[in-house]
DNA sequence: GTGAAAGCGCTAACAA
DNA sequence: TTGTTAGCGCTTTCAC
């Protein structure tokens, strides 16, 4: 079932099938319907590795993601494979969780397939690897800092939604916010605790350093903040998560604690994966467009290819409010306190 | 960079350079060497394309996922991946969401691409594809049905799953149990509940229509099936969902109609999604290994291709009773309802 | 044990 | 506008 087999039927050359199946314009278009007939009744397929081989491109763009710290999985996933297909590439997954040895692996195979275009839409994955990429494939991540010609950056605007965050929190009435950030092996670790200090700031708040408490982005690492703060003698009235994943285990801490949200405390999220909204109740989150995120890495490595790549692709982010925040617990419950002559301290 | 310049710079032919490289054991460990030497050397990475287009193999699975409707996407995906790589096999994701022309557009790439071996984790895609697919592709899907001598079935033990959750619920008193099934339009959304009503019957409990409600398997389903069911006169003591999205649904909607899970009812989700965990309470959930599933899924493709392919595939299923079941609301309150004189009719 | 040569299915230059 | 032909980089006979 090759060309030829193709060429014979329609009685025409190979040549004529091929410029048929690549649409060339001058194609006399008896000969093209010939062809398409016999392409139909034999079944034909061209083979891509044929294709890339005389070609040289393989058509194939890789996606680099784990599990573990991740900005919701599926969409952007499919988004990808979505504005991959589209543009004629096929989508080639690879779960290198950071193991040394599949790294190197994973670098290999990139190059044995002749991947067009890399893409690492998940944090922390380790330097090395993506030097190794980027000195040879267009690459385009999340994590900033790697500046190479062959390397895309998509500036997601944490900046702007931790601000959005912070303001909404003050507004509200709250002064004694913690932040749980990411690891601080992820390079924007930092970047977004330091936004957090600066929207204080901005608000005339004072930051706290036992407020800053350092999670690693899963539920697990919420739980153990929150367990963490807990230890503390003076408790926020609000706390900004890095992820969402962070804000859940949070808050099934503090309803395993009795306490109520957001009458006692208040808690924003990050990333506003779907499931946020069926949490109860549901998260205050700051929204990243997961459609837009996949698409821009996609559209970052076509531009590469095209021979006019940019440094950097922003990503914006918004506030959704919902109703895991609210007033700060409120000076008439101190009050009561009081006056029913309670002598323990205020824990706030 | 070719086995051209590695022969040349190895001073062999390239016929030893290619024995080299594919571990012929015949090959002189002196010149074995001098290659060895060249490739690392010249950063030498054999052509998978042409590779594939001598040996017919193109060393590509691919994996057919769609967002809605998953056994959780991130941890098959990782372990299907890790399974194939293991093999030598990379991994193409496709994601048609059941698109009818996205779905051509998919068949077409695979054979194109000449991938070895399809699998089909996610549930509900339609029978058109999965059929067009086995006349060709070594198949593997979650759905049962297709009998075709490329097709292998992963066959998850709901039934088993099913029955542990009844017999939990009916040891803890219940007599009185919904289930929100999948949408009709999957071939499981039936089988599963027939398992739910024969176990109902080996427990001895009567089945109620009215508390047989089709979901769809998201969080959306869950929250409209269980409005449905508040909307009749007679509400269940427990409620088994087909999965966790429909789970965490109900259980959002019952905390918001502020009910106490559970002191006023029981839910049951399946698959044990990680989130599963750290809901509040913490999901009662049928567990399946993704871990299992996604490496059955690469066995039983590597099966077909070494020519003793197997029907089915068995996947365990096991009960993990965590803080969304309890004892039904119990006579107790009842006596009290009635000592108090209430003449509100029973709900139950 | 090693090398020369044929050819996998296709595209693209060139000739007609 | 169409056909002929030379490779793309590799594996794999087949002689040596």
């Amino acid at each position: 079932m090759d060309i030829r087999s193709v060429a014979d039927r329609a009685k025409v050359s190979i040549s004529t099938v091929s410029r048929t199946v690549n649409h060339v314009p001058t194609v006399d278009s008896k000969l093209a319907k010939r062809v398409r007939d016999a392409i139909r009744e034999l079944d034909y397929h061209p083979d891509m590795q044929a294709r890339a081989l005389v070609t040289g491109r393989s058509g194939l763009f890789c996606l680099i993601v784990s599990e573990s710290t991740n900005v919701h999985f599926p969409e952007l996933i499919e988004n990808f494979e979505d504005a991959s297909a589209e543009r004629g590439f096929d989508t080639i997954i690879s779960a290198t969780n950071n193991d040394p040895k599949r790294n190197l692996l994973c670098i290999q195979r990139m190059l044995q397939r002749k991947v067009e275009g890399v893409a690492v839409l998940t944090f922390g994955v380790e330097q090395s690897l993506l030097e190794q990429l980027a000195e040879r494939i267009p690459l385009v991540c999340l994590d900033p800092g790697l500046e190479r010609p062959l390397v895309s950056f998509l500036k997601v605007d944490y900046d702007s939604g931790i601000r959005q965050g912070v303001q909404h929190l003050a507004g509200l009435g709250h002064r004694k916010i913690a932040f749980i950030s990411g690891p601080t092996s992820l390079p924007l670790a930092r970047p977004c605790r330091d936004s957090f200090l600066r929207s204080l700031g901005e608000c005339g708040i004072q930051s706290r350093p036992e407020w800053l408490i350092q999670g690693d982005d899963t539920f697990e690492g919420g739980t153990a903040a929150l367990d963490e703060l807990f230890a503390k003698d003076k408790l926020p009235t609000a706390i900004m998560c890095s992820n969402d994943e962070t804000a859940i285990g949070v808050l099934h801490v503090v309803c395993r604690a009795g306490m109520h949200v957001p009458r006692n405390i208040s808690i924003i999220g990050f990333h506003d994966v779907h499931m946020a909204q069926f949490m109860f109740p549901p998260l205050t989150s700051i929204q990243i467009s997961r459609r837009e995120l996949a698409r821009k890495a996609v559209i970052a490595l076509q531009a590469h290819m095209d021979g006019n790549p940019q440094r950097e692709y922003k990503v914006d982010t918004q506030l959704i409010v919902r109703q895991l925040t609210g007033f700060p617990p409120g000076t008439m419950d101190d009050l009561l306190i009081r006056a029913r002559g309670s002598n323990k301290p205020d824990p706030f």
